[in-house]
DNA sequence: ATGGTGGGTAGCCCA
């Protein structure tokens, strides 16, 4: 068995309490943390090798963004990808070289997008796009058993988010975005194991905004992280969560942890 | 219709 989780922690310097507590909870032999934002000089290796969490693939950018992933069985880092071409650290991947090997763990963060949803008034939707364009190529020449995780900022469900019809121009629920995320899911057949496990239209949400007095009130959240697996790894997914409760931990992320285990 | 909060870093960007 292989228990893998992903977290978009907002900062893991500020927020390593928050991570040690999920691994003592919940001791996931791999972690991919996003939106790390600081680099790897001053990432905190030594509360993760305190806890036995002793190799890390870290791909980081000072104050923004940045990825990593943080094992307690051996991997080697394989890849890191710029699929914007501009320098942004939003991705890293990782094959498992110990219980569970052959599989390739990809950690990714896509951009958000900026606020509104038209390429010509606001370049970062574009770019929202097209890295998502250059990841489908990508998916493309996949010919191992892979896991991608991260936060897509995309949440495609109507019952990914708290009122499909008022989202619907908002960046993260347009069509467009679902629609290019769908191209990217068709390129490889990956299978989205949390819709496997927690079935549509069964409410799923993985992030409540900070800009609420109470996240809980209207439960007004969004599925903007996943786990997608090749099908053959895929069917090996035996349990899946979302640790809700985390965002009400002292001075919480906006994201919650996802975690699936696999029967590898 | 609007602005709301949070993190990082150094006078704003990003989410």
């Amino acid at each position: 068995m292989i228990k893998i989780a992903s977290w978009n922690i907002n900062s893991v310097r500020l927020r390593i309490g928050l991570v040690e507590r999920l691994l003592m909870e919940e001791a996931p032999d791999i972690l991919c943390l996003q939106e790390i934002k600081t680099v790897a000089e001053t990432f905190p290796f030594e509360a993760f090798n305190a806890l036995g969490y002793t190799h890390h693939a870290v791909h980081g950018q000072k104050g923004y963004h940045g990825v990593a992933t943080i094992s307690r069985i051996p991997i080697r880092e394989i890849s890191r990808h710029d699929w914007q071409d501009n320098g942004e650290a939003r991705h890293v991947g990782v094959e498992v070289l110990g219980p569970g090997q052959g599989m390739v763990l990809e950690n990714v963060y896509v951009p958000a997008g900026g606020d509104i949803p038209d390429r010509e008034e606001n370049p970062k939707f574009g770019q929202k796009l097209d890295f998502l364009a250059r990841m489908t190529r990508w998916a493309e020449t996949i010919d191992r058993p892979t896991l991608i995780v991260g936060d897509f900022n995309i949440a495609p469900l109507e019952s990914d988010v708290w009122n499909h019809k008022q989202l619907l121009k908002v960046v993260s629920h347009t069509p467009i975005e679902v629609e290019t995320l769908q191209r990217f899911k068709d390129a490889h057949g990956w299978v989205d194991i949390g819709r496997e496990l927690i079935r549509a239209p069964e409410r799923y949400y993985s992030w409540w905004s900070y800009r609420a007095k109470d996240w809980k009130d209207g439960d007004r959240g969004r599925r903007l992280d996943h786990m997608w697996a090749s099908p053959e790894l895929a069917n090996q997914a035996t349990g899946h969560k979302v640790l809700e409760q985390a965002r009400d931990w002292e001075q919480p992320s906006d994201h919650v942890p996802l975690i699936t285990e696999f029967a590898l």
